[in-house]
DNA sequence: TCAATCCGTATC
DNA sequence: ATACGGATTGAC
């Protein structure tokens, strides 16, 4: 039932009308009479007799007899509303596109027989179906469609002792699950096409969401090669209603094996489900921002669990989630040997941003310690592409003492000042207090500089240390996907850094410190993915690849990307959380609202008996934001106490809404 | 004692 | 939003 009060979020009995007892399947989309209006809802079950004791009343319209809710996705539906303590509801939308009503009759016409004429619209491809398979689950589906190429040599996977056996549960059909952890220039979507191939060989189907379009087009070309055409389709809310419906139904009618997409294809129905995998799982873009705030990496792992899958979490980086399935031993590690990772790295070294460097005769800007300088002309001299990877432009600028650069934070708080205007005053940006006359803890200077300037700026800088040399740049406006294998520098923003032909010379991380004081529980897992994804770029060491990260060398971060050993950042992530009671190792939720909302809220829930309430964190306006934490084994409890009081309170018409957030992605 | 009205609550 | 049941009120 499409509503969206939490008291409401069950079934409800109806009469079908003896002209659809035929066509008003299980999954199909029906208009009741509820309350006296006419809402949308879905057709979960058909039985022969209701327990409702009042009276019943007919089905109003059969919307569509297209079951577009499979049993599979309602199931994990539910178990998604459960988890994240929102409604069905709520899953459902983000879970089935809108209906397409034109194309789900110009749909129906590659169910007939014979109809495979691919070129009569071939400029769809690949959102377009062309198998002969019809029906789902049925002995000839179209996972084992003749014209199936047979399994190829997945080669790639044999740097990892453990990769050539995975792929071979995932050929014969079992679940295995695994957190890979993949090698610096490795062709990240070539081994993913090949894991489901391996699926798909075995008569299965597979889902893999990656964070955004770029990845997704990657992805699409490396399955087109490994799969060949028309054996997959890509999802992603970028496609607009008409090619994403039809992307959709294409899975759902069991016409290709394979959904690739972001995180809208998270719910994809695919026929017989034999892998989930997600790509990147620390990237925010995994988290879906629509309530009940799902995340793709826990939508896909359920969706393994319930349906017997395998499942795939993979990256350059390793998140305490990630860490938590292997140490819980739900998951198994595919990591290289240590030797195969040394060969496959490029030389990593950290350079303090301190005064010495800064006078070096050989720094040419005021911006790059001269062995990033040293680090960008070798490799510039070598016909290399050199990246540099900025933070984005928009971060409020932190700032630093212009004399000694040390980091200039709050003398209340210690948090890090930053200018919120030029020529203003810095101000905290935990506390907010105005640090008018700020004078260095350090060296006593009352000078500061802008720690962070904006990807511009530093091109500007560059190109004039290298006048001979193009500058390209890649961020929001423009992102590049690959550049050429030359000299050149290529500026770039952390997540839109282009692929170079052959691997970058050299890659520059600048300004680590504005990723590493952010205010957040996950800023170290953060800095480290950036630039993890970053440095993955460059040559190995042994064909002159160098990574020069601007930041003190005994911080973990640093530590972890120069022994480029994601696993033991994130095993010492997870255990500092352990200690601290934080997510992953504990449930928390987060209530956000008026304060007396919120405060209604709590008074209505039957927490666990060991919750803890935490708070208030500051929030927006005049919100508030109260946590609530459990051990993990009480997370079921906590997210239907939370969902239940919700629901006492949409009763009882509460005008005034609480957001809650099970597992938020940033906790203060 | 009974009907008209009000209020809270469920919504098949 | 609307409909229903139970409680409340006021008139006989």
């Amino acid at each position: 039932m499409d509503v969206p009060l939490a008291h409401l979020d069950r079934l409800f009995d109806y009469l079908v009308p003896a002209e659809w007892a035929e066509t008003a399947q299980p999954g199909t989309r029906v208009r009741v009479r509820f309350a006296g209006q006419l809402v949308d809802g879905w057709l979960l079950e058909r039985a022969e007799a209701s327990t409702h004791t009042g009276r019943l009343m007919y089905l109003e319209r059969l919307v569509s007899p297209e079951p577009a809710l499979t049993p599979e996705i309602a199931r994990l539906a539910r178990a998604i509303a459960d988890r994240y303590a929102g409604s069905l509801a709520d899953v459902l939308r983000l879970a089935v596109p809108p209906r397409h009503a034109r194309v789900e009759k110009e749909a129906t016409a590659h169910q007939q027989p014979h109809d495979v004429d691919a070129d009569a619209d071939a400029d769809a491809a690949p959102d377009d179906a062309t198998t002969a398979a019809r029906g789902v689950g049925g002995p000839s589906g179209a996972a084992a469609a003749p014209g199936a190429r047979s399994a190829p040599e997945a080669t790639g996977w044999r740097d990892y002792p453990a990769g050539p056996g995975f792929l071979r549960a995932l050929a014969d059909g079992r679940a295995p699950r695994a957190v890979w952890s993949a090698l610096a220039g490795t062709d990240w979507p070539t081994r993913l096409a090949e894991a489901v191939a391996a699926t798909v060989h075995g008569g299965r189907g597979a889902v893999v969401v990656v964070g955004d379009a770029r990845d997704l087009a990657r992805l699409d070309t490396a399955l087109t090669t490994q799969l060949g055409p028309g054996r997959h389709v890509a999802l992603s809310a970028a496609l607009g209603p008409a090619k994403r419906y039809r992307a959709f139904l294409a899975a759902r009618r069991g016409q290709v094996p394979v959904v690739i997409g972001t995180r809208a294809a998270m719910f994809a129905p695919v026929p017989r489900l034999g892998l989930v995998a997600i790509w990147d799982d620390g990237d925010d873009l995994h988290a879906e921002p629509r309530a009940p705030y799902p995340h793709a990496r826990e939508v896909l792992l359920t969706r393994a669990q319930l349906g017997d899958a395998a499942a795939l979490v993979a990256g350059h980086t390793r998140t305490a989630e990630a860490q938590l399935l292997l140490e819980t031993g739900w998951a198994k590690e595919i990591v290289a040997d240590r030797a195969t990772v040394r060969r496959r790295t490029p030389l990593v070294t950290p350079t303090g941003d301190d005064p010495q460097l800064a006078r070096d005769p050989g720094a040419a800007t005021a911006r790059l310690p001269s062995l990033a300088w040293e680090a960008a002309r070798a490799a510039l001299k070598a016909d290399t592409p050199v990246l540099v990877q900025v933070p984005r432009r928009g971060y409020l600028p932190s700032v630093a003492c212009a004399d000694c650069r040390a980091p200039a934070r709050c003398p209340h708080c210690s948090g890090p000042l930053a200018l919120r205007s030029a020529g203003a005053a810095p101000a905290c940006r935990w506390c907010g207090r105005v640090a008018a006359a700020y004078a260095c803890p350090h060296c006593s200077g009352r000078r500061l500089r802008a720690s962070v300037v904006g990807a511009r700026r530093t091109a500007e800088e560059l190109g004039r240390a290298f006048p001979d040399v193009p500058v390209r740049t890649s961020g929001r406006e423009g992102v590049l996907d690959a550049v050429p294998g030359s000299a050149s520098l290529v500026i770039s923003t952390p997540g839109a850094e282009p692929v170079a032909d052959g691997g970058f010379g050299a890659v520059l991380l600048l300004d680590a410190w504005a990723l590493l004081t952010r205010a957040d529980l996950r800023a170290g897992e953060e800095t480290l993915r950036r630039w993890l994804t970053a440095a993955a770029l460059a040559r190995p060491a042994s064909a002159g690849g160098r990574v020069v990260v601007v930041a003190d060398g005994s911080l973990a971060s640093v530590q972890a990307l120069l022994r480029w050993d994601p696993g033991w950042f994130a095993a010492r992530e997870l255990a500092e959380r352990r200690e601290l009671g934080f997510p992953p190792a504990a449930r928390m939720a987060s209530l956000t609202g008026l304060p007396a909302a919120v405060a209604d809220l709590l008074t209505a829930a039957r927490l666990p008996a060991e919750a803890e309430v935490l708070g208030p964190v500051p929030a927006d306006a005049d919100q508030e934001r109260m946590l609530v934490r459990v051990p993990r084994s009480r997370a079921a409890g906590l997210a239907a106490a939370l969902h239940a009081a919700a629901g006492v309170r949409t009763a009882r018409r509460a005008a005034e809404p609480v957001r809650i957030q099970v597992d938020p992605l940033s906790l203060f």
